[in-house]
DNA sequence: GCCCGAAGTTTTGCATACAAAATTCAATTG
DNA sequence: CAATTGAATTTTGTATGCAAAACTTCGGGC
């Protein structure tokens, strides 16, 4: 009987698939460019076989799309893509929110309050990186208090097309006054267990976000600096 | 310049995958089956370059899962993972049911209800395939209403998993019934383009559902003859 | 000068070959 | 007879080879 208790080295085109991913999010690979596999494959030090598995991984989850016969290029969203994208995050983010009101237990709910001051003294100190970095936290934290894996692992597959998307430019300051006014509502609810007010409350922190997104890209701000604020 | 509008006959990894999906997703691959691939390239006629590929994307949909060096079985939902994935399923639903009642033309309007006029037709006549049919494509053309095809990409993917479940049994008259009444109201709600009041009852048929296919799973009356109830 | 086209190169798609891990199965031992 | 171990077999994972499609480059014709 196969040992069900040991940790397996992943396999190659997993760790292949999730160095990609890396790269692809965090814009080292810009969106519409090529993944040209010589070049990778010497880049990874791997042969093509488990190169080609991952990037089929990566088609799958909508980060790279193939062009038969031409190969394939990392996902690139237009206006009307990152509407879309934003819609369908904001209901999965919505419902996120509605259950974690039901379900998040006390020391959950303490670690998202903690979560929540670091990102006041990181806006407090204009500290944009770790402003970021919390942000994405407490939002995967809120979901993980939904207590849905499926939910969880959909989320962050179509959240992880959006991330791609990243900015030169610094955040407008009305409009991260706004959102930090937002995160200390949802904070709110969350501890008053307000399921209806948390989901409405998302639903509309995510449309502010798109809106700013949207900006961005008619601005043609698109950059590869750090984060999109959730 | 490469001819955009020409239509490419797809590659054989994508051909396979489709395939694949087909044979998952109608249970002629059972779930929890391991996926041979020997056995499966002599029985498709290929070698197992485009196979693995087509493996690795679907594993991506969550339609079947890899184990590390012991290759890769039909994804097996328990039962909370059947509550889990219908849970994010009549989100998504109650999503397009909210969009589409406010986006929704009247042409469109009208294929839904002729599908649904059908659709009592066949269940008038006890037709349990057609009846299926007809009303996964009442709620494709719903989801197609709303004018998001992230949305309606999302839906599918994860609406497959469940797909693979079928089973054996008939319905339940009574809840059959129910359904039936659930899918006037629906039809009603949509023509006063009440968003709110579809996207809650889309949620409560999605319940009901799950209901019933919980309670298929505890008798263990799943099997390959027919498609779930959607 | 610009467009078109053909030869050469590159890149992709698929098949096959080889290596490593897992599974099978039979022989052996307690 | 059950359990175990280890060799044989099967199966998976990775690398490489080959053919077809796409791209590039360069030359000729209008």
């Amino acid at each position: 009987m196969a040992d069900i208790i040991s940790i397996p080295r992943p396999v190659l085109h997993q760790q292949v698939g999730n160095r990609l991913r890396q790269l692809i999010v965090e814009g080292h690979i810009a969106p519409g460019a090529k993944l040209n596999e010589r070049a990778l494959c010497e880049k990874l030090k791997i042969s093509r076989t488990p190169l080609r598995e991952a990037i089929k991984m990566l088609a799958a989850e909508g980060l790279v799309a193939l062009l038969p016969n031409r190969g394939a290029v990392a996902a690139q969203l237009s206006a009307q893509d990152v509407e879309h994208t934003f819609e369908v995050i904001a209901g999965l983010e919505g419902q996120s929110g509605e259950l974690a009101a039901q379900r998040i237990t006390e020391p959950e709910l303490a670690e998202i309050r903690a979560l929540h001051f670091e990102m006041r003294a990181a806006h407090a100190r204009s500290d944009l990186p770790t402003y970021y970095r919390l942000n994405a936290l407490i939002h995967n934290h809120i979901n993980a208090a939904a207590r849905n894996p499926v939910l969880t692992q959909t989320y962050l597959t179509v959240n992880a097309r959006l991330q791609a998307l990243r900015f030169r430019s610094n955040f407008d300051t009305a409009k991260w006054k706004r959102a930090l006014k937002e995160h200390d509502k949802m904070l709110t609810l969350l501890t008053a267990r307000d399921a209806a007010g948390l989901r409405a409350m998302l639903i509309t922190h995510l449309e502010h976000k798109r809106d700013v997104v949207l900006e961005l890209m008619r601005k043609g701000q698109l950059g590869d600096a750090s984060g999109v604020a959730a």
